[in-house]
RNA sequence: GCCAGCGUAGCUCAAUCGGUAGAGCAACUGAUUUGUAAUCAGUGGGUUGUCAGUUCGAUUCUGGCCGCUGGCUCCA
């Protein structure tokens, strides 16, 4: 016998190598139905698993948040089985359960197209109304191998040949089985046939490599619960509603022009107002954080990014040079070396460093057509880029002052959860990189060292590291808990051998300086584009182009109208005064789809009181206001930069 | 770049089994002067992404290109 802890602390026996449902049965034969998995000491495993030995054991069941993986999983067989039902010529690749759904890869001759996706949801839902039993069929590697052969699976037949160990273990639910680690649900009735969706059909490469076939993926979701599966469904329009690339164009900030290229954004007037607004704070933190800013040209000769290595390492990633006078110049994609050419027209000594030089540099890179994506991936777009320079002594100071001043930036922009990453060689291949061990080991140290002085968690990511250098890249978390990458700190190992930097030290020696290349937002047009989803298009008062619209009764107000509206603008107050021949609910019902923070009602009463009625974009009244309360309200705002609107 | 899908007025969408397109909103004009999410009426607006091919005839069928969408790969 051996001895099972319970979550409740209770502890039960059973009989060596029991399965973990025979376990469940021992607890309770209710719980044992409504299994769907095990945890066996922290890991998920197979309800028809084998108890080896004493062991802490936790039942997960149908309904449970993490049980909802095997419930993908399992579901992904039934589509593999019902996609081999309907088109049995089909190959299969792999199907996991991955956030929010599931997929599985087919290779099969002709695509899959919309109504095939019905025909196979339609066998999907008979194969859960047959409740067929789900076997765990544990095989040694030849007869498992002698299986897929017979099966003709060839994909399956590579994923055993690299399986380590002889055994492997195969699921079988009626006539169909599968080659898969599980786990899985005792049943296929255990899936609800409601809970069920097939979303979208995508090429995916075999094994992620682009020079594997291409495999058609069906990716799909399921839940436990039919209003599980609405649940999600309405999270899924929520996000679309806040899409940046839909509202940039119903609130006129950005487009992108067919006829003028892709991936290149042009920014309107109101777009262009919250470029400003966010690039004037980005400068005035920076000033204050004691950076300089400088700005470089777009285009340089050949000859600097062959020095620099970029047309070594990102030839294809760079737009086609152009001939000027005999010589090659490249549009720039990066602006590192142009930094290097102001280190380098004179003579550095150490009095002088650390060097903090930041720039707006617009860069240029040419981005695979396929990756395009709104803002968020465009060819050009302007880095909020700094280099730090500075000696090997004062390398952890400039790293925690990077780290604390990037996450005040942040929280200023009003995000306020971030996750950081910690990005390492790959241990196993030190020839992959630039620099020598000991740098590595040092710069590793200074990033460690920062984000532990501020006691911020961290995950470390081996082999994430950049070629020259290893690097901290810190995601914020959006108003719909979705992770976006934003600021990078990265050593460079590359660029100060490369150009020869050097400054004069305290004994009148030549050293070689370290560099740190950050950008905080990273680029211009993706943060703006996270702002614009974070805030839904309802910016805070201080980012908002529009912060107030004026709304006459009728035309005698104007005049009052237009008097209130140059006040408010002498005193820096985006304001908009509506004097369409609209009624006041229809003014009100236009400021309101624009999102506009205030809605600013004038009448005869307000008239006579030189007051304004004060609506707020969230439907609340603040009934009549003082003009000048008004206009002091906004510079408060502004200024504390808040969320709120009172 | 690869796989699949898509491209009709500024926006959202309709229509044409191949016979050159229509609605709502927006815009414009006129009337209306209104108290917290749509005042009424009228007018204009499209070489149906683009270039070829098939056809008596193409927006519809075929192909190239451009762009977009969902993925894959990539992201200094």
């Amino acid at each position: 016998m051996i001895h099972v802890s319970l979550p409740n602390g209770s502890v039960i026996k059973v009989e060596r190598d029991a399965t973990i449902l025979d376990a469940a049965r021992v607890i309770g034969p209710r719980l044992a139905q409504a299994a769907v998995a095990g945890v066996v000491d922290g890991d998920l495993r197979d309800l028809r698993e084998k108890l080896t030995g004493d062991c802490q054991l936790t039942i997960l069941t149908a309904g449970s948040g993490e049980g909802l993986e095997v419930l993908r999983h399992t579901t992904s067989h039934i589509l593999a089985q019902a996609v081999k039902r309907r088109f049995p010529e089909t190959k299969l690749g792999i199907g996991p359960a991955v956030e929010d759904g599931f997929y599985y890869d087919f290779d099969r001759e002709q695509p899959f197209s919309e109504d095939d996706l019905a025909v196979i949801v339609e066998e999907m839902k008979a194969i859960v109304a047959a409740d067929l039993p789900i076997e765990r069929i544990l095989l040694s590697k030849q007869e498992a191998g002698k299986r897929l052969e017979l099966q003709d699976e060839p994909y399956k037949l590579e994923l055993l040949d690299e399986l380590p160990g002889d055994t492997a273990t195969s699921f079988q639910q009626g006539e169909f089985s599968d080659l898969c680690r599980g786990p899985h649900l005792q049943s296929t009735g255990q899936v609800s046939a409601d809970a069920i969706r097939l979303t979208s059909v995508a090429g995916a490469y075999w094994r992620g490599d682009e020079h594997r076939p291409m495999l058609q993926r069906i990716y799909g979701t399921a839940w436990w619960k039919a209003s599980e599966l609405d649940e999600y469904l309405e999270r899924i329009e929520a996000i679309k509603a806040r899409d940046h690339r839909r509202l940039i164009r119903d609130l006129d900030l950005v487009s992108f022009h067919e006829e003028a290229g892709a991936g290149l954004a042009y920014w309107h007037p109101h777009g262009g107002r919250m470029r400003v607004l966010i690039e004037d704070y980005w400068r005035k933190r920076h000033f204050e954080g004691g950076y300089e800013i400088v700005f470089t040209p777009h285009i340089g000769r050949a000859r600097l990014w062959e020095t620099s290595g970029h047309l070594d390492f990102y030839k294809d990633g760079m737009y086609a040079p152009m001939d000027i006078d005999g010589q090659e110049y490249y549009l720039k994609p990066m602006n590192c070396p142009f930094h290097v050419m102001i280190y380098k027209s004179q003579t550095r000594s150490y009095r002088e460093l650390p060097l903090r030089w930041a720039e707006l540099g617009t860069v240029y890179r040419y981005e695979r057509s396929g990756t395009l994506h709104g803002l968020l991936r465009v060819r050009g777009f302007t880095q909020d880029d700094a280099h730090i320079i500075c000696t090997p002594e004062q390398i952890d100071d400039e790293i925690l002052r990077v780290l604390d001043f990037s996450l005040s930036l942040l929280r200023g922009f009003g995000f306020e959860e971030f996750k950081i990453e910690l990005s390492v060689r790959d241990p196993s291949r030190p020839e992959k990189y630039a620099g020598e061990d000991a740098m590595w080991e040092a710069a590793e140290g200074s990033l460690i060292k920062a984000i532990t002085a501020r006691d911020l968690p961290y995950e470390r990511m081996e082999g994430e590291a950049v070629f020259y250098g290893p690097k901290i890249d810190i995601k914020i978390r959006d108003a719909l808990h979705r992770t976006w990458q934003c600021t990078t700190i990265q050593f460079d190992f590359n660029i100060p051998g490369r150009f020869e930097m050097t400054y004069v030290g305290e004994d009148g020696l030549d050293h070689r300086p370290y560099m740190v290349h950050r950008a905080l937002l990273g680029s211009l047009e993706r943060f703006y584009a996270l702002l614009v989803e974070h805030y839904g298009g309802a910016f805070p008062v201080w980012l908002a182009p529009v912060q107030t619209v004026l709304i006459p009764i009728s035309d005698r107000h104007l005049p009052f109208a237009k008097d209130v509206e140059a006040r408010m603008r002498s005193c820096g107050v985006r304001v908009e005064l509506d004097a369409s021949s609209e009624r006041m609910n229809g003014k009100i019902r236009n400021a309101q789809l624009r999102k506009i923070p205030y809605m600013m009602v004038i009448g005869d009463r307000e008239q006579e009181s030189d007051t304004v009625s004060v609506r707020l974009r969230t439907g609340e009244d603040l009934g009549a206001q003082p003009v000048e309360d008004v206009i002091e309200r906004i510079r408060r705002l502004n200024e504390s930069r808040s969320t709120s609107l009172t």
